[in-house]
DNA sequence: GCAAGCTGCTAACTATTGCAAGCGGCGATC
DNA sequence: GATCGCCGCTTGCAATAGTTAGCAGCTTGC
């Protein structure tokens, strides 16, 4: 092959360990969200406290293997996660919050209809006062 | 999950589909694929070419980093060898409500989180009485 | 024959992950 | 106000990820 692709190799080599610093931030973020401990997070995910505690500081750079399984005690895509990581290129496409809610196992369909009442409240509502941005 | 059929031209390599969930062995088809040796392949993703001898082995299990840079030389998608690799899971154990409110637009973080709480409280309580199906 | 070039693999080592044990702090119950 | 329980964090330590150096085999050319 010819040598056009030596800026993947510098790239690769360079590194991206830079941004890699958010996930632990947007970890504990969601974390809080969910209202669960650190403790109990960590139970949940099969990790150990302490070193959840590291990640969300940034202080270790935890495996896939690891971010997988915080992606499901935390209930978001695994692929959230990694693009969050800085280990998938682009996002996953962000799928609409009605669609979710229309395909989500966990609700029935009354559940969905009133969390779908609740948001289409707020969109509406937060359309005619207030922009989203913060 | 179909995988695609670009198989017209055989190698004569033998190799065919015997991977199961090992992300190696389908690294090395890729890779014989693409007629890279070993090294060569190695050197462009910035690994060494023991390591990835071991990685395609199945002897050890490289790092979510490793496996974005080989994608990368392989020039395949992250999400593919991710997939493989089973650290994504394409089936619905990942419900994606939270992150479709989480990158909504139309609410306001504030927002986000009384829907997420709805959201947490109904499946909490949904699981704790009569699940919607099993 | 034999050196030069590749192929993939083994061995020994260092760096980092990930864990168990234990710390002090904070609020509740007695 | 001592004890219990939960909170997050620090400290060593075992396991393993990933490295450099070097092995044997297999071609190609001199």
């Amino acid at each position: 092959m010819s040598k056009s692709k030596q800026q993947a190799v510098e790239d690769a080599t360079g590194l991206t360990e830079e941004y890699d610093n958010e996930v632990g931030s947007f970890i504990r973020e969601q974390r809080e969200r969910a209202n669960l401990s650190l403790r109990r997070l960590a139970e949940r995910a099969g990790v150990s406290n302490p070193y959840l505690s590291q990640i969300e500081r940034g202080i270790r750079n935890p495996s896939a293997e690891i971010l997988k399984r915080l992606s499901r005690a935390l209930e978001i895509s695994a692929e959230t996660l990694y693009t969050r990581a800085g280990l998938i290129e682009d996002g996953p496409a962000a799928p609409t919050v009605v669609d979710a809610i229309e395909s989500d196992r966990s609700l029935t369909p009354r559940q969905k209809q009133v969390v779908l009442d609740l948001y289409r409240a707020l969109v509406e509502a937060g359309a005619a006062t207030d922009e989203p941005n913060e």
